[in-house]
DNA sequence: ATGCTCTGCTAAATCAGTTTAGCGACGCGT
DNA sequence: ACGCGTCGCTAAACTGATTTAGCAGAGCAT
C-alpha cells in the first residue's frame, strides 16, 4: 500500500532545514528558537509533498501507537457489540487514534494468542469488554498499560464502565407507578445464578435492586416474581403463561431484558389479551426487536455507544480511577399505559 | 505496555552469535549456512529470554505489519457485522495477522481520515465490507495495495465476497416446491429501487431471480408479489394484511427477509391464521429473531462468518480474482409445511 | 579584545529489526 | 605452493522517525 511517500528527510530538503528543524516544526514543540520564516517553509513542504509520518518509524523511537487494542470474550460478534466498537471507534476517531480488535471467545489459547499479538504491538492500551456485564479476572500480562474495563469489573478493581443496571430497575418501577400501578406488579426473569454470582452476570442483582427500592420507596410490593432458567424468549412465554394461570393477573410485568419481553408477548397474543389494555409491559436493552414489536416495547436501553465512547475517553484522558456508570435511556414506547379500571 | 522486551540483540548475545545470525534463524530463512548447532543456541536463546520481535521495527524494514485493515460503511456497528468480523478474525489469527477496523459511516471526511489512518500503518491489506449487498466506488487511494470487497463489488471489479443470493432463492422456491406448494404462493418485499440499483442493493433482484427461476423449472408462476417501500416489519404486516384480504389465499409466502416475515407473523397471529397449518413463510437472512418466533421461521441464512473468513483468505492467500459467493445454507424451522388439502 | 549569552539551527545517536556485502578458515585439485 | 570454492558466520548499512548534544555567529558587556 502507498507506494512513495515523502518521508521527513523529503520534507526537511525541500524546506532547505534539517530533519531535526522538521521534525520539531511538525510536531509544534515548544521552547524551539525555529524562525517564523522556517515554519512556513517546512510547513508549505509538506504540504506540497502531501507528508504523512510512518506510524512504525515513529513508534519505534517513541513507544507509542496511536492504537488502542480491544479485547472481547466474545462481544465482538455479537449484536450487542455493536454499539460499543462504534462508540469506542468515534472516541478514538476525535484522539487520532485507531482500534485493533481482538476476540478471545473464552478460550486460554486464543486469549494468549490476543495478548501477544497487542504487547507486540505495542498498542497504547487496552479495552478489556465482555458481553455480558460481569466480574472477570483480567491477564496479568496486559496490566503493564492502561487498562480499561468495558461492561466488567475485576477484583483488582481496575477502572471500569458499567451500565447503571440499578438506576434502570428503579426507573422502570417508577414508570409503571407513574402510570398508577400499585400491587399488581410482577416481575419476569429473576434468576439466582445471574443474581449470585457476578462472574456471570451484575445486571440481575442490579436492576432487582433498582425495582425493589423504587417500590419499596412507594411502598408498594411485588404481587408475584416468575424464576427464568435463562433469559429467551421461551422462558419469557412459559413465565407469562404460568403468571395468566394465576387467580389475580397482573397489570404490569417488568420483564429482565427484551428476549423475555417478546416470549410474554406471544404468551398476551395467544391468550388473546391486549397489551397495553390489559398489561403494560416494561423491560430492558432496547434490543432492535422492541422497536418492531406492536405495539412498541417501553425498554431501558443499554447504552452501548456511550460505553463505548467513555471507555476509551477514560483510557486516553484519565478517569477517577473508579467506575464509571452510563445512564440507561428509558426508550418510551406504546407497551404501558394506565391499569384497567 | 510491555517494559523490558529482550531485544533481538539480547537474544544474539545470549546466543553468542550476531544479530543477522539470530534473526536468519528466527526468520527460519532456506539457504543460509548456519550451523544446527548454532540454531539451538538461537531457538534456546530466544526461548529463554521470551523473546518476541517488534513489530515496528519489523515492518520499518519490511514494509509488513501483519494487519489488516477492516473498513466498512456502517457495517462494524450493525447486528449484521458480528459474523463478518469474527470470521475475519478468526482466519486472520489463523494467519497470524490482526484486524485494524475503522467505518466511514457513509461520512467522506470520515472516510478520508480512515484511509489516512490505515494508509500511514502501512497495513498489508485491505476489507472493503458493505452492510447491505451493494455495488459501491472504492476510494482510489487504497489500489495501491490488496483489496477485497465484502458483501460489495465495485465498477472496477475487483475481487470480492458475495452471499449466493440467487442460489438461496432458488433453495426458498424448491423447498416450498417440495412440500407440495404449487401455484398460490406469494413474494413479500418486491422494491424497485432494490431491485433495480446495484448501489442500493444486489440483494433484492438477486433472490428475485432465483425463485423466478426455480418456479420457472417447475412450470409454477407466482400468485401474487407485494411491494413493499422498505424491508422492515411493518410493512410486512401491511403487505401481509392486504393479501389475507384477496379472494384467493395464498399457501405459502416468500418474504424478502425475515424483519418482513416477522410483520407477516404479527399479521397472521392477529387474523387468527396459523403457521404453518394455514401457511407456510420462509424468509431470508436468518436473523437472530427467526429463531425466536412461534414457530420457528425456516430461512436462508446470510454466512457472514464464512464471508469474512473467505475475505481474508482471498486477500492473504490470494483469489482467481473474481466474485467468490459463499452459499447461504438454509435454517429449517417449523414455519414451513405441506398446504392445507 | 575577550568572554559570555543568546539565537537559530544541525550532526549524530537511537529505536529494533532486516538485508547486503564480504571475511577468514578450511579443503581440494593441480 | 597457489588458486578456488565452500562453509559458517559477521560488520555495517538501512528503514524513518525523535531526541540529545552541541556548533557557528551575533550582540553585548567589560
Amino acid at each position: 500500500m502507498g507506494r512513495e511517500r515523502a518521508t521527513l528527510a523529503d520534507v526537511a530538503r525541500r524546506a532547505g532545514l534539517s530533519k531535526t528543524a522538521a521534525s520539531m516544526v511538525l510536531n509544534g514543540r515548544e521552547g524551539t528558537r525555529l524562525s517564523a520564516e522556517a515554519h512556513q517553509r517546512v510547513f508549505a513542504a509538506a504540504e506540497e509533498l502531501g507528508y504523512r509520518p510512518n506510524v512504525a518509524a515513529r513508534s519505534l523511537r517513541t513507544r507509542k501507537t496511536a492504537t488502542i487494542a480491544f479485547v472481547s470474550d466474545i462481544v465482538a460478534t455479537t449484536r450487542f457489540a455493536g454499539g460499543l466498537i462504534r462508540g469506542a471507534l468515534d472516541a478514538a476517531r476525535e484522539r487520532d487514534h485507531v482500534l485493533l480488535i481482538t476476540e478471545t471467545q473464552g478460550d486460554a489459547t486464543f486469549e494468549r494468542y490476543a495478548i501477544e499479538a497487542i504487547l507486540d504491538r505495542q498498542v497504547d492500551g487496552v479495552i478489556y469488554a465482555a458481553m455480558a456485564t460481569r466480574r472477570l479476572a483480567v491477564p496479568p500480562a496486559i496490566l503493564g498499560g492502561p487498562v480499561v474495563l468495558l461492561n466488567a469489573t475485576s477484583p483488582e478493581s481496575l477502572p471500569c464502565v458499567l451500565p447503571d443496571d440499578e438506576g434502570a430497575g428503579a426507573m422502570a418501577a417508577e414508570t409503571l407507578l407513574a402510570e398508577g400501578h400499585r400491587d399488581r406488579i410482577a416481575v419476569i426473569g429473576r434468576n439466582r445464578q445471574k443474581e449470585r454470582d457476578p462472574e456471570i452476570s451484575l445486571a440481575a442483582d442490579a436492576r432487582l435492586r433498582g425495582i425493589r427500592g423504587a417500590l419499596a420507596a412507594a411502598g408498594v410490593s411485588l404481587l408475584t416474581e416468575s424464576f427464568c432458567p435463562e433469559w429467551l424468549p421461551e422462558h419469557g412465554y412459559d413465565a407469562m403463561r404460568t403468571l395468566l394461570d394465576r387467580p389475580t393477573r397482573p397489570s404490569a410485568v417488568i420483564c429482565m431484558n427484551d428476549r423475555l419481553a417478546f416470549g410474554a408477548y406471544q404468551a398476551l397474543g395467544e391468550a388473546g389479551l391486549t397489551i397495553p389494555g390489559d398489561l403494560s409491559v416494561i423491560s430492558f436493552d432496547d434490543d432492535p426487536i422492541a422497536a418492531w414489536l406492536r405495539p412498541g416495547l417501553s425498554t431501558a436501553a443499554l447504552p452501548h455507544e456511550e460505553m463505548g465512547r467513555r471507555a476509551v475517553e477514560v483510557l486516553l484522558d484519565g478517569g477517577d480511577g473508579g467506575a464509571s456508570f452510563v445512564p440507561m435511556p428509558l426508550r418510551r414506547r406504546r407497551s404501558v399505559a394506565a391499569p384497567a379500571a
